[in-house]
DNA sequence: TATCCTATAGTTAGTAC
DNA sequence: AGTACTAACTATAGGAT
């Protein structure tokens, strides 16, 4: 008999093929780098968010400051940066498509993280109606806090749900007025 | 003559309290964060979106096809126009171009992509009820889940950037109008 | 899709530039 | 804030449930 495991192997780094290989590959992976995020907002009190997509479309997302500590950044202090390099800039996805060569995928992709490094500003969309809503936080060990699934939401937490959505709203109406009124 | 090195240490997840080795932590983390996201994206051709603010107050950030892309992926609402892209202005950072030594290039690349990324503002939050919840999001079988946040812009590009604002402003109340309306 | 196992590939703490 | 080095800690590919 071998090995009962021929123990981890190295891959290349570029699309898998086989379809059962990918979904498990980035179920691993996805924890893995949910854990990581967590860990790394938490040794360092950064805020981070992280949002990703299965291959079968859901959402997985990861997201630190609480709303307010978030908003709170808001503020531009007026002699803190330099106006002229702040400026705008949003990104846009010159994605892997438009180059010639293969063989060099992750050299592009960090090429255009980098494109896309400055960012004036962005917000997170995403939406998802069915008969479930899913929420879930897991509490690993109690260490980290939470790290979030999208899991079914049962109607019992709708109202709560409801609620939050409200809070949020408002939030995001107020902060939107408030750049309105300075543009 | 002791080691050359005392080698990996066991460390506990919490803050860390000095200042130095923070830093070092978060620059090291932050890149293997960065560089996990993108070998999730390339192994299993997902859509992510990764945000962080280093202690310094300085954002760096990873999205494929691209940050916003990914947070604003799709449009649910019927004769819901696309709400912005306005906000998916383009800057070329350096223009650091990928055309020398492959190798040379991707270490340049990252590093100036590190060493650049300079942020006006952005963000991603999620919002959270009741203790201490940091996440609200939705996603199953055709429905979704959305996020907003708004940040500092320069004043330059105020008015365009107003102007996506208000769409997306319109977006959000739409969405979570519809999804308050079904609680 | 998530988890359990095992052996191993890969990340990173500590330290110094 | 990024890089280099070493040793050791940790994430994971494979495979199975």
């Amino acid at each position: 008999m071998g090995r009962p495991s021929k123990g981890r192997q190295r891959i290349e780094i570029r699309l898998i093929k086989d379809a059962d290989r990918l979904e498990v590959t980035f179920s691993k992976r996805k924890s893995g780098l949910l854990k990581k995020a967590s860990e790394l907002s938490l040794l360092c009190g950064a805020h981070v968010a992280f949002v990703v997509f299965s291959p079968g479309g859901r959402a997985f997302a990861l997201g630190t400051p609480s709303v307010d500590h978030v908003l709170r950044r808001f503020d531009p202090l007026p002699g803190d940066e330099d106006d002229g390099d702040l400026l705008a800039l949003l990104q846009d996805g010159d994605g892997v498509s438009a180059t010639a060569d293969r063989g060099a995928v992750e050299a592009i992709v960090r090429r255009t993280e980098e494109t896309k490094a400055r960012v004036a500003a962005e917000k997170v969309r995403m939406d998802a109606v069915g008969e479930k809503v899913r929420q879930a936080m897991i509490k690993a060990g109690g260490k980290f806090w939470w790290e979030a699934d999208v899991e079914a939401l049962g109607e019992a937490e709708l109202p709560e749900f409801a609620r939050a959505l409200r809070r949020l709203r408002d939030n995001v109406q107020r902060h939107v007025d408030l750049l309105l009124a300075s543009a």
